[in-house]
DNA sequence: AGATTTACCTAACAGTGTTAATCAAACAGT
DNA sequence: ACTGTTTGATTAACACTGTTAGGTAAATCT
């Protein structure tokens, strides 16, 4: 009898790890919670660290600086809402009565609806004093979710259809410039659909960001009707422009 | 001789008046320039009274809070976007190659690329423990936008065509609500038109939005190329859904 | 058991919006 | 011209922010 545990004893599993880690984790979560309450800029680590029972200058052993924080937070915050975008994906019906890209647009908002203050902090203005790293940790979590809508919209087209694209004919400048962009951007699409692409993201984008900054308040509930029509057709047009053979 | 200047004894012009008047106008200035360095969330003011030789305290006497002086920022601002579009409306040739849809779109979006903290401060997260005043004041620029751009979409056609538009079909619900709508917000036009008003303005407004929030710098330059594109299919794709007769 | 790392503390600095109390200059009415 | 009042601007203070420095006790490692 050698250990009573049922790991070996290569990993002592030490203790203060886990501390740390459950730490971190409730530093974040009370984060989280104070964006919801009081919106991206009403974070503050005093109003944190009291919460926690602790004081301010205890945050600075989890996280270096309030930078370091805000960028785990928009990290997070990036890839909950692509999870949220390609479950509802996932989960839907192959060939239901909406277009998947619906459905993916329907979630894209409902987050955005449900979460406004983190929504707000991905797409709202950017953090006072806070450079966003110089690796793409914080919009790894964004390409995530432009991937889901265009392979809605363009999975079931080959490359040579979708450089037939209908769209405004392309200068030589820009149409190279797509072409040399790295595959993680627009997943190796061809100039032609890589604009109808960002066409399409800046009208989805658009309709959220003028619901969740309430500008559109006046309007009220219905709203969710407007949008789906909006992308209903969003997505037909689209569609429609890509030729069949 | 009775007086020495033009104007009878009637007013005698207030000095008092004029230094405020020239205060709150160098205060103004100051916040503007304050928020175009260090974006809307930098606005401090006592920072603006530094720079205008005097303490915090006595800009309380020209604003009775922070949010008034915000108030006033965010008024003379939407206006001054308002102005851009429509004076770039109104100078372009009326059969030029560009619809002025166009045109105006795309000095929607120079305007906001030209300021980005004021575009920010307009359309961004609004400011922390800012509440805008209950009377439209600061929207009323606002609307004042949306009209040049209604104007263009759909003043060519009578109200008769534009309520039938071709739009998902509306339900019951949306179309009673639409059709009360107070008509300074859509100029009195027909839900199907208001509709598609909304889905378009939602277009428009999201690829400015991406741009000036830097979400596409990676595209670079090249943007306003694919903004005049999209704007151009935008254009046509809505003149297509309005029945010609 | 001794050395070292980790966690947390108090104290301090410069910054923020706002209120209170105070004082001088400009205006209004008699 | 002399009041009384409004306006402009001041100093002082309160509670708040992120961050750095220095010190202490506990947990971990060797």
């Amino acid at each position: 009898m050698k250990d009573d545990s049922a790991t070996p004893d290569a990993d002592p599993v030490p203790l203060r790890r886990r501390r740390r880690a459950t730490a971190t984790r409730e530093i974040l979560d009370a984060a989280q919670e104070q964006i919801a309450l009081h919106g991206p800029f009403g974070l503050s680590l005093r109003s944190i660290a009291r919460g926690l029972g602790m004081t301010v200058q205890a945050l600075y052993h989890y996280f270096p600086s309030r930078d370091e924080l805000v960028t785990a937070l928009i990290t997070e915050a990036y890839h909950e809402l692509a999870d949220a975008v390609r479950s509802a994906v996932d989960s839907a019906p192959p060939h239901g009565d909406l277009p998947r890209f619906v459905i993916a647009a329907e979630a894209f908002r409902r987050w955005g609806l449900d979460n406004p203050s983190r929504f707000q902090l991905l797409y709202g203005t950017p953090l006072l004093r806070y450079e966003a790293p110089a690796d793409g940790r914080t919009t790894a979590g964004a390409r995530r979710i432009g991937t889901v809508f265009y392979r809605e919209l363009f999975g079931a087209f080959t490359h040579e259809q979708l450089s037939r694209t209908e769209v405004p004919p392309l200068s030589p400048a820009l149409r190279a410039r797509l072409e040399q962009m790295p595959p993680e951007m627009f997943g190796g699409l061809p100039p032609q659909a890589a604009v109808l692409f960002v066409s399409v993201w800046g009208h989805l984008h658009g309709l959220v960001v003028l619901e969740v900054f309430g500008h559109t308040s006046f309007i009220g509930p219905l709203q969710a009707e407007i949008f789906r029509g909006a992308m209903h057709n969003l997505f037909s047009d689209t569609q429609r422009r890509i030729p069949a053979d």
